[in-house]
DNA sequence: GTCTAGATGGCCT
DNA sequence: GGCCATCTAGACA
């Protein structure tokens, strides 16, 4: 069970390097429930990660990965399995936990999260009407924690931005299906790469 | 160098 | 539903 209200920092508790090594679509799917807390000079904020797409890198023609694409940008998911691979889309910044062994692109988009901790500063950084729009898409979540491209090619195992054990959802609650915003993807388009927790209000849609 | 499309979000009608 | 901000990676010349 995850606590509210107060909390304190210090008794979040790492996720471990050898959390990463397992296959995307598993760790896709692990993700959700646990912590993603980052560390700035204005504080610390975290919310518990609902919803996740994988990308499969070399076979998976929404990724920017496709086809072994290596580039200053892609660069890091050719790393070993927990590094942070963000990148800018249009106006935002987007998060992934870069996934699959080392030289195997893979990735995980992190695309919603649950305000857990330090929501005070989110809604600083961040003000909105009504309280799910704090955190309920990828661009969202990544102004709320403070998330930016110096996060490029840290670790999420020892670094201002990390995963926290949470309570990962019982296995009925979890659902599944195609991904967002890759239209033109071709086939790619309607592969269930898609992972959210059932009926969380923080999911995008 | 130039051009284009994009794993989004906010505001408009 | 539509429009567009804002900017960079990636492709091509």
């Amino acid at each position: 069970m995850i606590r509210r209200g107060k909390l304190n920092i210090n008794s979040f508790k790492l996720l471990p390097r050898t959390f990463y090594h397992q296959p995307t679509l598993k760790l896709a799917e692990d993700l959700l429930g646990h912590v993603l807390v980052k560390t700035t000079d204005e504080g610390t904020t975290s919310g518990v990660i609902v919803e996740t797409e994988a990308y499969l890198g070399a076979s998976d023609q929404a990724a920017h990965s496709y086809q072994n694409r290596r580039t200053k940008r892609t660069e890091i998911m050719f790393q070993t399995p927990g590094h942070v691979y963000t990148y800018q889309m249009h106006t935002h910044c987007l998060v992934n936990v870069v996934s699959g062994e080392e030289g195997n692109p893979q990735a995980v988009l992190i695309r919603a999260v649950e305000p857990y901790t330090g929501i005070e500063l989110m809604e600083k950084r961040r003000p909105v009407k009504k309280p799910k729009n704090l955190t309920n898409g990828p661009g969202k979540l990544t102004k709320a924690l403070g998330i930016n491209m110096s996060d490029y090619g840290r670790t999420f195992f020892g670094s201002p931005i990390y995963i926290a054990s949470g309570s990962p959802p019982e296995k009925e609650r979890v659902e599944r299906g195609p991904r967002i915003g890759i239209d033109n993807a071709g086939e790619a388009r309607d592969y269930p790469y898609r992972f959210w927790i059932k009926d969380n209000p923080y999911v995008s849609r």
